[in-house]
Order: C-alpha cells, then sequence, then structure tokens
DNA sequence: TCTGGGGTCCTAGGACCC
DNA sequence: TCTGGGGTCCTAGGACCC
C-alpha cells in the first residue's frame, strides 16, 4: 500500500501574504516607526481619507481598513499617519517575488502584497513545511517584512489558511481538517462570500461554510447563479485551479479614478478633471503597450449614487487627446448637472499595441504616421487618405471626429515600467 | 466628519442576425 | 401571415477583493 503523503496527483500550494504591507515596509525604511500605531491613509490633508493599513499597534485601538482618518484619530490620537509611497512598495514587492522564484517558476502574483506557489515539484528544497519556514525568514531578514503562508492542496485552501495565523504564521490546512477546521467559521469568513452574499445565505438558513458546503445546489444556482455552486465546493475544499504565473501579464481594464476634495457642479473644471485622468490612463496604457477598443467613465454624486457609462469604440485607442475627448463626449451625454463626488475614466477590451499597428499596415499608413506620431485625426485622414479609406477603416460612430488609433508615438515610460498589477493590499 | 482607488467576474436586457 | 429559438454583441450595474 501506498504512504499516505498526499493524495494522487495532489498538489503542495503555498499562499504567501504579507502582513499590513505598506506600514511594515514604513517601518522597515525607518525603524523609528517600529512599535508606534502607523496608518497609511489615502487623502491625508483631505477631509476624506481613509485608513488604507495600519499596524499592529494602531489595530489595538480599533483602527482598521477602510475607516475614515478622523475616526481612526478619535480612536488613536497618538496616530502616526502616512501618505502612501507606492515607488517603495512596488521595489519591495519585485524582491519579494524574487525571493518566492527561488523555489519555483510557478509563482503567480495576485496583488502587490500576495501571490500563490506550486512547490509541488520542489521537493530539493525540503519539505512543504520547510520550504515556507525558509521563505518567510528569508524576507524577514532580507527585506525586514513580517509574513504569513498558508499550506494546503490548493488555491482556496492555501488563501483560508495563511489567513488563521498572523502576523508571521504558518498554517497547513489539509483535506481532511476542513470539518473540523473550516465548516464552523460563519461564511462571510469565507474568501468569495461578502456582506451581500451572506445575506443572502441566510435568508436558505445558511449560516455557517459546513451549512454551505451540504447545501442544496439547485437553490444556491438559483440565488447566487454559478457562483453558489463554486462557493458549495470551495466548502468542500474542492478548488482546480492551476497556479498561473502569466495571469499578471493580461490586463482586462486600466483605470484611473479621484474623489475630488468637495462636490464639483461646473462643468470646466469636471472637464479639467477629465482631462487629468485621461493622461494618466494614457500612460498606463502605454506602459502596458495595449490600446483600449471600449472607453467608460464612472460618475458617483454627492449622494454617492454611481453611475457607469461605456462606449464600444470602432478604433482603439491610447493617446490622451482621444480618451480625453471621448470621455467628456460620454460625460456630456450623462451628467444630469448635479454636483460630483468622484470622477473616473477606464479603458476595457485591451488590444495589443503591435497588433493594432500591424492592422493598420493594411492601410498604407505607417510612413505618414512616423512624420505625425501625435494625433491623426478622421479630417486629417480625409485630408491624406480620401473619404473611402475613412470607411474602409471603419471609423465614423459618435460625432464623426474619431481618431483611427496609432500605436506609433510609444511612451518611453513603458521601458522602465514595473510589470505588476499595482493593487493595494487589506 | 461618513465611507479611496485599483481591479475581476457575473448577470441581465435589448439589439440584431439567421 | 402574429410568430420560434438560438447565438452574439453591447451596455449597465452589482458583488467582491486587496
Amino acid at each position: 500500500m501506498m504512504k499516505e503523503m498526499y493524495p494522487k496527483n495532489g498538489k503542495v500550494i503555498l499562499h504567501v501574504d504579507m502582513n499590513s504591507f505598506y506600514a511594515s515596509v514604513e517601518m522597515a525604511y525607518d525603524s523609528n516607526l517600529k512599535g508606534k500605531p502607523l496608518a497609511i491613509a489615502g487623502n491625508v490633508e483631505e477631509r476624506r481619507g481613509i485608513i488604507v493599513t495600519c499596524s499592529y499597534e494602531a489595530r489595538k485601538f480599533g483602527v482598521k481598513t477602510t475607516m475614515p482618518l478622523w475616526e481612526a484619530r478619535k480612536l488613536c490620537p497618538q496616530l502616526v499617519v502616512m501618505k502612501p509611497n507606492f515607488e517603495r512598495y512596488r521595489a519591495v514587492s519585485l524582491a519579494m517575488f524574487e525571493i518566492l522564484r527561488h523555489y519555483t517558476d510557478l509563482v503567480e502574483p495576485v496583488s502587490i502584497d500576495e501571490g500563490y506557489l506550486d512547490i509541488t515539484e520542489s521537493f530539493e528544497f525540503g519539505s512543504p513545511m520547510e520550504i515556507a519556514e525558509s521563505i518567510q525568514k528569508r524576507i524577514h531578514e532580507q527585506l525586514d517584512i513580517p509574513c504569513s503562508i498558508g499550506i494546503a492542496p490548493n488555491k482556496f485552501l492555501a488563501k483560508t489558511a495563511s489567513d488563521m495565523k498572523k502576523p508571521m504564521g504558518i498554517t497547513v490546512l489539509r483535506k481532511r481538517d476542513i470539518p473540523k477546521v473550516l465548516w464552523p467559521l460563519n461564511t462571510n469568513d469565507m474568501h468569495g462570500v461578502g456582506k451581500k452574499t451572506a445575506e443572502k445565505l441566510e435568508t436558505i438558513g445558511i449560516h455557517t461554510i459546513g451549512d454551505l458546503a451540504k447545501g442544496n445546489e439547485i437553490q444556491l444556482k438559483t440565488l447566487l447563479g454559478i457562483n453558489g455552486i463554486r462557493l458549495k465546493e470551495r466548502a468542500n475544499g474542492m478548488d482546480y485551479r492551476p497556479v498561473d504565473p502569466e495571469s499578471i501579464e493580461e490586463f482586462k481594464s486600466i483605470g484611473n479614478s479621484t474623489t475630488l476634495p468637495k462636490d464639483v457642479g461646473n462643468q470646466l473644471e469636471l472637464f479639467r478633471v477629465l482631462e487629468s485622468l485621461a493622461e494618466t490612463v494614457s500612460v498606463r496604457l502605454n506602459r502596458k503597450k495595449v490600446l483600449a477598443s471600449t472607453l467608460g467613465i464612472t460618475i458617483r454624486y454627492k449622494d454617492r449614487k454611481t453611475i457607469t457609462r461605456s462606449k464600444k469604440l470602432s478604433n482603439p485607442i491610447s493617446h490622451k487627446e482621444d480618451l480625453s475627448s471621448f470621455a467628456k463626449q460620454l460625460f456630456l451625454k450623462s451628467w444630469n448637472g448635479d454636483p460630483i463626488r468622484l470622477l473616473g475614466i477606464t479603458g476595457t477590451d485591451l488590444v495589443d499595441q503591435t497588433r493594432a499597428y500591424k492592422q493598420l499596415d493594411l492601410f498604407s499608413y505607417e510612413k505618414d504616421a512616423k512624420k505625425e506620431p501625435l494625433l491623426n485625426t478622421i479630417s486629417s485622414l480625409r485630408e491624406k487618405f480620401g473619404k473611402s479609406i475613412i470607411e474602409n477603416a471603419g471609423s465614423h460612430k459618435m460625432d464623426g471626429s474619431q481618431n483611427i488609433g496609432t500605436g506609433t508615438s510609444f511612451n518611453k515610460d513603458f521601458l522602465r515600467a514595473f510589470p505588476n498589477k499595482n493593487k493595494d493590499p487589506d
């Protein structure tokens, strides 16, 4: 008989999670901050700042992520508040993933501060527990950052495990531990179940993960769609998603939004905001060498009511002038005139700049585009090529001012860009 | 004094085509 | 002539996560 170490074809997955990442990085940079209640907050000067991350010392006072800054200060008057230093976090994040890749190529970054490793084949570095200990030690010694690690046969269980001991914990979660460890927890302790889903589950008498594991599939499907089935599977410890190192490269959307210091009803002022958002999105699109085929805007009013409007473009774009002009068109069509709290621009349906560039070769366009790298509007094309070419290019949508996406004025920024998804922790 | 900014995935209705 | 059904695309919104 075989020794029952891991099930047949079983995998060993690690989930590595940096503890209060931004705060830990700041403490590593300035050891004077160690032991102090520290919070990283956005919009520190504004009244609309919220806590992005905080140290464990701050948590003792009841300070929590997403809490408004004024509330945190009330709970903890001696709170040290800092603005985020994203460059620092990115640098530490890159170093952290370098350490992880020492053990296997199968490293999937999920966000700036967490990732999965498939160490099924990494036995040369020791047992799973020895590997986890080694990773934790190196990240601590080399970067001065604490992390928690979960060890399990799949992503869901590894993620759940890494959450169980913080900071600096290592937790093993085997399939056979599920009834004892996982099932007594409330459903909203489960990754993928938020407030709304937990409330819905309550209505059919499901309170714990154990209830969910035994839930009626028809009922779950009716209540939550395909997600209901998936949650039941996860509750039973089933998760077949592979660790995918490439997933970080595949962007689905790139956007930028901002909550205004105060609500604004002045159109000119709002247009200036849209222009600056377009600029940021343009730089990011170019950095990733992609064009947006769909442009979307977000408007949040004073009462927090939020609407989104989007438009599929006949030609993908990335220039800030294009982004800004389409954003303004969408805005004027959807704005009800009320004061606005937040504005955002998002590019979706991203396509490769090089591929879009090739398509343009069909129109013998490249030569002229090089001479005029900035903006090629319909009218300038019409002058050059006459009407027929433009109709072939299919760009007569919206108000007729759509640009042919060029992909010719590559922004130098992308050459030194980090490949990170640049998500926030916590 | 309320509640940021970056994303992903799913659903549902209508348009349109065959 | 009053009537089917499938498939895809587009758009808006919602839930969730870090």
